[in-house]
RNA sequence: GGCCUCGUAGUACAAUGGAUAGUAUAAGAGUUUCCGAAGCUCCAGAUCCAGGUUCGAUUCCUGGCGAGGCCA
């Protein structure tokens, strides 16, 4: 158990031994006593004052007295300054921390027997990943890292959006404007090869559309085509475009109405509709091209995956499971969950949970992403029964998602109360929001390329590793970039929105993947030249313990808490910002006192101990986040 | 229009309702005859505004201002 825990429990005994009141020890506040005081630990008193009916002081000195006469092997000193009882941890217990700590898992539970699915990625096959995905996908396989090593067993799924419009909007313009060429006959990667086309096709759209949204806004009938409700919205809108004084916003917005209208007035986006049409009737040549254009996105799809460091142990296919969850509309009809509107359209009511109605089946039978969803989650829970289903997805899904748990609540899936949808914000560059038609879009591959260039620069200038092979080195400026690149992704609550700047993402100095990453490269230097061995090396340590040791073992000690809280709360950035605590404070140490010169033998082996157990816990740490650490750098 | 999220040093990020609000960067000053200077040390600098709850509020509640998102 952990020491905070253990004071915690004892403290809940003495308020009940002592005064004989009865406090769950979770609910006590214990927190680091600040650096200005004597101590270690802090119990906050302030809580139970009143029901004690004694001062703070005297409560104090009560539970302090307590522990040095029932927990001295733990409690060696206190002091009740205003309300904060701190308590002196006996150096001793420290010491034998160290001495136990040897494993090299340190930090890991044992299994607990419950299963957990992460579905995270979820990439559309029409583009190549961008700097989103990254986060995603870093953010996704930390998750996972952190539920196996609390003990999960864990399922690691990604859901391909393989099929539906803006697929078929790459495979025409392939049609119309490829020429027969193959990612292979212009040498690129397949994604970009297929991006380059949705690209090509929006190019195309925006030069026949330009010439009706003309139209539109002059208020001329064009729109025949897509039926008499669309060209009258169209007049609608026209209309009130040319009253007067509206805002420019309100403009914008009107004007932004038409252009959708516009743009699916155009004949290509007819021959989109035809070709998805196609596709869901199973044409032979339809689907031929899909699969071709699909297979060239999974081959770059791959490269991608592979350099970042991602896997799954389950792919889903859209174009597989988009029919599932039709049939649970019927079962949710019969239920009396769902309801028909008199046009045919089923929906659900969820007014009374503070949300509004939600169609879940359109009027000419067709399904809804929604229905989808609620198929899929039944099919993965019939794949893998879990406890847990962690679903990590942009929080503009978050009105979805919440939606999509109280379906499922309501038409009882066993699997509904499981759910929890890992909200992340948006990356932002310093610009701004990424948009694809400025070109601001950063890509994930241009970014990996970046940041190992600026890896293998920084280290040729420093000129530390003679000796290392051109594999060792590549080897080396891979761990470096990613390690850089993912810290900085993974060091911010996924909750928030965050800003990618890009000279921030490569600078190697503060709080960085790669200073952390130097902080263990040096300790194994200093382990290799004071051959320290770890396990089954019976060390017995001074506990005349100094400040900067006591305080990097105290940390260290807190390692398997902080794997158990940034499981909990589903947040990398925990250990990311717990590694970077780590390192720094290890340097510190390491700059004030000598390993190798040590004043004793003991302190030698002592120090060579923090030393080990800190680069044991960088490496699990940093594992935790993806990051894999160099022995030299 | 309805609903949701977020406002902390110049900038980017921390802080289960707890002590004098931390860290990094950029700016200034030091630091290498000695275990790796991608390091270490010192120096400055911030809770959007107004109320409320509390012994105590960056945190919880209400209103305002600002940014972003979702829904038809």
């Amino acid at each position: 158990m952990q020491i905070a825990d253990h004071i915690r429990n004892l403290s809940a005994q003495a308020l009940q031994q002592l005064f004989g009141i009865e406090i769950p020890a979770g609910q006590l506040t214990i927190n680091e006593t600040k650096p200005e005081f004597a101590g270690d630990y802090t119990l906050v008193l302030f809580s139970f004052v009143k029901q004690v009916r004694q001062s703070p002081d005297a409560i104090g000195k009560a539970i302090g007295d307590w522990m040095l006469a029932n927990a001295s092997d733990t409690v060696t000193a206190f002091e009740t300054v205003k309300g904060f009882l701190n308590f002196t941890i006996s150096p001793s217990y420290w010491t034998g921390f160290l001495q136990n700590a040897t494993s090299e898992n340190y930090g890991y539970a044992a299994p607990n027997g419950q299963k957990v699915m992460v579905e995270y990625s979820s990439p559309n096959t029409n583009k190549p990943l961008h700097l989103g995905h990254l986060r995603n996908n870093f953010l996704g396989w930390s998750v996972a890292e952190l539920y196996k090593a609390s003990g999960y067993d864990v399922m690691k799924t990604c859901v391909v959006n393989d099929r539906g419009v803006h697929i078929c909007k790459s495979m025409l313009a392939w049609e119309k404007f490829g020429n027969g060429s193959t990612p292979a006959s212009v040498s690129m990667k397949g994604d970009h090869f297929v991006g380059d086309y949705y690209v090509k096709f929006e190019n195309e759209l925006r030069l026949q559309s330009a010439p009706i949204i003309q139209d539109l806004v002059h208020g001329k009938p064009v729109v025949d085509h897509l039926g008499a409700e669309v060209a009258e919205k169209a007049a609608l809108l026209a209309a009130k475009l040319k009253g007067e004084d509206l805002p420019a916003e309100k403009q914008d917005e009107i004007k932004a109405e038409l252009n959708e209208i516009a743009r699916n007035a155009t004949p290509i986006m007819g021959e989109v509709r035809d070709m998805l049409r196609k596709w869901e009737l199973g044409d032979v040549e339809t689907k031929a091209l899909w699969r071709m254009m699909n297979g060239w996105v999974y081959e770059g799809f791959d490269i991608t995956y592979k350099r970042i460091g991602s896997n799954f142990d389950k792919i889903y296919y859209e174009s597989n499971t988009y029919l599932l969850g039709k049939q649970y509309v019927e079962e949710g009809l019969e239920k009396g969950v769902f309801f028909r509107k008199e046009d045919g359209s089923v929906w659900i009511d969820l007014t009374a949970d503070g949300l509004d109605e939600k169609l879940v089946l359109r009027k000419d039978g067709t399904s809804v992403y929604i229905t989808q969803d609620i198929g899929l989650a039944k099919h993965k829970y019939a794949d893998f029964p879990m406890e847990q289903s962690v679903y990590v997805i942009g929080d503009e899904q978050n009105y979805h998602m919440k939606v999509l748990q109280l379906i499922c609540r309501k038409l009882g899936m066993p699997f509904a109360e499981g759910i929890h949808h890992l909200s992340y914000g948006m990356v932002d560059l310093p610009t701004g929001r990424m948009k694809s038609r400025e070109g601001t879009v950063v890509d994930a591959d241009d970014l990996c390329d970046e940041m190992e260039k600026v890896a293998a620069d920084k280290t040729a200038e420093l000129g530390k590793v003679e000796g290392f092979t051109s594999e060792e080195l590549t080897v080396l400026y891979h761990t470096l970039g990613m390690g850089a690149l993912k810290f900085y992704l993974l060091r911010v609550d996924p909750k928030k929105r965050m800003v990618f700047n890009p000279e921030e993402s490569i600078d190697f100095h503060g709080f960085t993947g790669p200073f952390v990453q130097y902080t263990y490269a040096r300790i194994q230097s200093v382990l290799r030249k004071g051959s320290f061995v770890a396990e089954g090396a019976a060390h017995t340590f001074s506990t005349d313990l100094l400040p900067l040791e006591k305080e990097q073992i105290r940390l260290l000690e807190q390692f398997p808490a902080m794997v158990q809280q940034a499981c909990a709360d589903m947040s990398p950035s925990i250990i990311a910002n717990y590694a970077f605590l780590v390192a720094k404070t290890f340097n510190s140490f390491y700059a004030e006192h000598s390993i190798a010169k040590a004043e004793s033998e003991e302190k030698r082996m002592l120090r060579l101990a923090i030393s080990n157990l800190t680069g044991v816990v960088i490496k699990n740490a940093l594992k935790l986040l993806g990051i894999d650490v160099p022995d030299r750098m």
